[in-house]
DNA sequence: ATTGATTTATGACGATTGTCATAAACAGGA
DNA sequence: TCCTGTTTATGACAATCGTCATAAATCAAT
């Protein structure tokens, strides 16, 4: 009785997501209020109930409800990514760096960022290397 | 009259793709063998010309009929990795790649292809700065 | 030509998602 | 208390997706 299909957000309970992580817990009318365009009031009422149903969505009992972001960004992202890797990618994730990376305007910030963290798996690999005796 | 929502493939549909994308082009039965786990012979034919009309998978014309992709892994992956970085992470890339390449052991291989995408990346940070006049 | 096997075409059904309209509940002021 | 504006609850409907069963069409070997 595992999970099934583990499955990601669709891109309209992204956009609900987006509203909260945004602009924190925020009441039906205020979440209306941020949508940017046109969209009916019990639209939203429903996505967001749905969300909550879901678990995704934290709702208060308080009058008028306030609505918050029961994931992070962050975890939706990596989970996205993990599904990315396996189930388009098959597994490999080298295709994916070199997309996000090449073809991208880079500040020198994110070269030094991008150094550290090469320069970190690559410790991380000689690490293990010596750890099972290799050399 | 733009397009609406891009939409991500499901995982079903991927599922789908994933057989045409290992065995090439391959007949309805053809696909029901190599399916793997236990599925209606008619789900997977349904699952295939929906896919069809939906132009993601190529029908030949001849008896028994042919599937084949009509989109590369490549293309799926890119496109949703762009989907994950605008909808999910709010355009911003970093936590991505240091996701993808930390918490994860590298070959040696893959370390110096790391390094020779931050040092590309690098040149052309570069180079557009001279372009620009900067130094 | 007949028949048994293979391949296709259709039609269905439930779950999910996106979209709302209506209606019921409630809260604050006149 | 009664009216009005706000907040919630319900119910609906269409499109998509996953799952198949049936039935029709076609092929291949008698």
């Amino acid at each position: 009785m595992s999970k099934t299909q583990p499955s990601r957000l669709s891109a309209g309970e992204l956009e609900v997501l987006d509203v909260l992580w945004r602009h924190g817990p925020v009441s039906l009318s205020e979440a209306h209020e941020q949508w940017g365009k046109p969209i009916g009031y019990t639209t939203i009422q429903t996505r967001l109930n749905r969300l909550v149903d879901k678990g995704i969505v934290k709702k208060s009992k308080d009058r008028p409800a306030c609505y918050s972001a029961a994931v992070s960004r962050d975890q939706v992202s990596q989970q996205d990514l993990k599904l990315l890797v396996d189930r388009v990618n098959d597994g490999s994730f080298m295709p994916l760096v070199v997309h996000l990376v090449g073809g991208r305007k880079l500040s020198s910030a994110e070269i030094e960022e991008l150094k550290t963290i090469v320069a970190e798996a690559e410790n991380n690999a000689k690490a293990s290397n010596k750890k099972r005796g290799k050399r």
